[in-house]
DNA sequence: GCGTCCAGGTCTACC
DNA sequence: GGTAGACCTGGACGC
């Protein structure tokens, strides 16, 4: 399968934009240029991409054994669209960009785009487990779900598990095998309410919501909150939110005030000027030793 | 190898 | 509305 790089898309600077590319069932190379996933196409059928930039296309390829239909073709290629943020309008903030110095290379990068899973349940999950722990305790609670509940491929990659799959285990069960301690009870309580439908939240990448309401549907999930809320929104293609972790906090100290630590509300104020792109810049910035 | 301390974001009870 | 303390884990550190 191919598509067609739009121009100034990078693909590079798309899988380097954050950490997501390190979780599973993503995986990636050293440079970069390739990403692999396992895309879930049915309960039963799950397909582990590759995708790599060819000349102007980027080629997605799985494994041979596996027959897809061409609608099931034409649904990876959605996905892999969506995933990558190929079809998002990106013109107003390069605009943005091009009038300030120190973010220029933006332009020159093709950065912006922030990858995203398959399904914002997968970008929910794993942002919940980002929140109050290290990278290293982030990967192993997400290899430790997608191993012990996801399916395995042909390719030994496994599947990012349906809210169904964990809402079926126990909250000391989720605890000893995930090690996510007391996000479990959390964990659980999200993935019985998808079960039921008392919410809902894969159309919010579609919605018409004004973003303070999108970010307050998000707030009402226990263990999502300031902090991973206006994260996700990113992942919605909504950036008026920081996100501000410790992470950022020192990067802005090092990028703005000589290192001196700053209140969140400091931060929030040095943004405010980009108005609905003000997450997008403040992530460019922190991010901008990334792309050399 | 063991014990202690700390960092990390969210929730809840309390003022 | 603001704040303190609990939640739980891995990693750093001292012994």
């Amino acid at each position: 399968m191919t598509i067609q790089i739009p121009s100034g898309f990078n693909f590079r600077t798309t899988v380097n934009s954050h950490g997501w590319y390190d979780l599973p069932p993503f995986r990636s190379n050293d440079t970069m240029t390739l990403l692999q996933t396992v895309i879930s196409l049915t309960p039963k059928k799950h397909v582990t991409i590759t995708i790599r930039e060819t000349g102007s296309v980027l080629t997605i390829t799985n494994d041979r054994t596996i027959r897809l239909t061409r609608t099931e073709q034409e649904r990876i290629k959605n996905i892999v669209r969506s995933m990558l943020r190929m079809d998002e309008q990106f013109s107003k903030f390069y605009s943005l960009c091009k009038k300030e110095p120190h973010l220029r290379w933006v332009l020159k990068r093709g950065a912006g785009r922030i990858l995203r899973s398959p399904t914002v349940f997968e970008d929910v999950v794993k942002m919940m487990f980002t929140t109050n722990c290290s990278w290293a305790l982030t990967k192993i609670q997400t290899v430790q779900l997608t191993t012990k509940l996801g399916k395995r491929t042909v390719e030994n990659f496994f599947s990012f598990p349906p809210p169904e799959t964990i809402a079926r285990q126990t909250e000391h069960w989720l605890r000893r095998e995930l090690s996510c301690g007391y996000r479990a009870p959390y964990l659980l309580k999200l993935c019985n309410d998808l079960t039921n439908n008392t919410i809902e939240l894969e159309s919010m990448r579609h919605s018409d919501l004004p973003t303070e309401e999108l970010y307050w549907k998000l707030r009402s999930i226990k263990g999502i909150g300031h902090y991973a809320a206006g994260n996700i929104l990113k992942l919605l293609g909504r950036y008026d939110y920081l996100g501000i972790d410790s992470w950022v906090r020192t990067r802005f100290s090092e990028i703005h005030t000589k290192g001196r630590k700053v209140s969140d509300a400091h931060i929030e104020k040095h943004y405010d000027r980009y108005g609905s792109w003000r997450g997008l810049v403040c992530l460019m910035e922190v991010t901008s030793d990334w792309h050399g």
